[in-house]
DNA sequence: CTGTTAGCGCTTTCAG
DNA sequence: CTGAAAGCGCTAACAG
């Protein structure tokens, strides 16, 4: 190759509107014009348009576009999990919604403190964003003002346990730890342990169920609360549950603050001898795909992941179109889904 | 609330450069240098702005920022697999390569289809981005083409086997699943099937290996090429090892795509008591966190995914710097990894 | 070190 | 239905 070639490649003379305006012997608005409201334009006219606009190669500026009508098409997803796996079918529901719009996503990953949560978030207000969709790690008095001030809808997704600036979809973590623990209280179990990995206010939430449920009863013990503050991964199940295991071989069950560290659990059982659910049940968190298959299948907590990013995205949509919304409060709910690695009372203990 | 109150809210006054360079009793070309090289401004001065600054709430506008620099300072990221568990370790790669630095990524999700593929490829292209990462489904001369025209470089990621149009990073996945398909030969297994989701390229190239090294031995029966054409999951996994064993009893391992399918082959092997890796081996690929925790743990082979995603970035970075890089494929390799699934031949069949 | 002058490429008026 | 004028908010290029 050429020495510079590239380079000339990468900067490339533009074509631009006035270009494609002149090639076809009209003005740059009515090019405009024929790209954005075809029907504003004759029929003839705008496949002529159409036909230099695609002989030429012109991709019209974003830049431009959005500086000149204060529009930039942008939905923001601001999220501390976003490489988790949990996220993924949020993800879905977003880009699912938001696929027949002309609306482009741009996510964030705020690293972990406040601060970088407020700088993101900044960020996207810079970029005039039609609509921004927020995960909070932990809520704070600064960050909420700042979202109050949005230059732009928002929409906090996941929990519902606090009052949102503008617009919420989740479900309520406490209630769904209760029912978990519930559950395990009801299988027998007495002796029950959470494990858990980073202490954001969801995990917070849920620590607040099982803590209270279980000292209804009289069996809460802090020393069966045990988490590391790190990405949550099925190894991390398996070391807690060996911790677990090892400084209080009589805990007699896991409610684990997902479902990867419940299937680590499980593998970590079986490596001991240690029978599920007879001898310990195990309760996950978020219902993912494997939950159902493995071998015990796993109890776990349905969250309608892909429901909420649905609906957060639908709800800025809506939000960007008639410009005012009421204050929205939306619950969506979870579902408790028994399987063998609780099934201490029902007949079939499938352990292998 | 009153009406009316949200809808004023999201239309504040925009506090603008000027207004800042007004209030500071500066030029606006002072303000915009204070932000953006402090050092060319004297301390004095850039005290006192950045004080306005921050008075007056004064956000930057992005695209203004982009139309008059020519610089968008965003990285776009295309792959069919944004929301893929395999995708994730690469996003955190790009993530942390791009963080110190002030570039923004943005992600884009083609949906299946070529057409999709370029459009949002244009998409990118309208956005004056400072670099593309491109993970292809499929080559077609087509989006060559487009990518050969990108106005920015270009890093195509996770398959090396294919000419890039400029950068390419990632592994062999042909070799990959030659050096799988031996070790499962060395441990004895002879029947064996491949378990697969989507054919993307990779995928193509995976089965192109496991069929030569079988083919040379005399052992490859198409009828062992299983798959359906949906996301991969430890579910569809344990389904296909079921219709597999249900047709063909006689298999004796599998080679997976993917380490959820060969998590949830191991599942279904347990579910019907087949013992493994004494009756039945199981390969994965990709090396995910639970491969090393299952019971028994699964052998599969590691694909540096961060260090994909970290290089894509950093390439993507020094060629924004310098203009100019020459053509570059970047082979990070891959590492089979042996574990207990397939550990037929050494002492420690460890089945429950 | 600071300011002036242009203009990025597009869209919004407001006229025809 | 089409166009002319003006300017979105910022930064490059040049001056001082």
């Amino acid at each position: 190759m050429i020495p510079g070639t590239r380079r000339r490649r990468h900067r490339q003379e533009k074509v631009t509107l006035s270009d494609v305006a002149q090639a076809a012997g009209v003005s740059a608005i009515t090019v405009s014009r024929a790209l954005r409201e075809p029907e504003k334009v004759s029929p003839a006219l705008r496949e002529t348009i159409l036909r230099v606009v695609e002989q030429m190669g012109y991709v019209p500026d974003m830049a431009a576009r959005a500086l000149a009508s204060k529009d930039s098409g942008l939905i923001g997803v601001l999220t501390p999990g976003l490489t988790s796996y949990a996220f993924i079918a949020v993800m879905r529901g977003i880009e699912d919604r938001v696929r027949s719009t002309d609306l482009r996503i741009q996510y964030a990953n705020p690293g972990d403190g406040r601060e970088d949560d407020a700088r993101k978030l900044r960020f996207f207000y810079s970029q005039n964003p039609a609509g921004i969709i927020h995960v909070g790690l932990q809520h704070d008095p600064a960050l909420d003002e700042l979202l109050r001030r949005a230059p732009c809808p928002v929409v906090e997704i996941m929990d519902v346990s606090h009052t949102p600036a503008e617009m919420a979809v989740g479900i309520d973590h406490r209630q769904a730890a209760e029912a978990a623990t519930r559950h395990l209280l009801d299988q027998g179990y007495r002796r029950i342990a959470m494990l858990g990995a980073r202490w954001d206010t969801r995990a917070q939430r849920r620590l607040d169920g099982f803590k209270a449920v279980l000292e209804a009863e009289g069996l809460f013990d802090p020393d069966l609360v045990l988490s590391i503050d790190s990405y949550t991964s099925v190894g991390l199940g398996a070391h807690l549950l060996d911790r677990l295991l090892t400084a209080f071989p009589q805990a007699d069950a896991a409610f684990c603050h997902s479902d990867d560290l419940a299937l680590g659990a499980l593998f970590e059982c079986q490596r001991r001898g240690r029978r599920v659910p007879t001898e310990f049940g195990i309760c996950g968190f978020n219902d993912f795909d494997y939950a159902g298959v493995a071998y015990p299948s796993l109890t776990s907590v349905r969250l309608p992941r892909y429901e909420i990013g649905y609906r957060a995205a639908d709800l800025l949509i809506r939000a960007t179109g008639d410009g005012r919304q009421p204050a929205t409060v939306i619950d969506l709910g979870f579902q408790l889904i028994p399987r063998q690695s609780t099934a201490r009372t029902t007949p079939q203990p499938p352990m292998c």
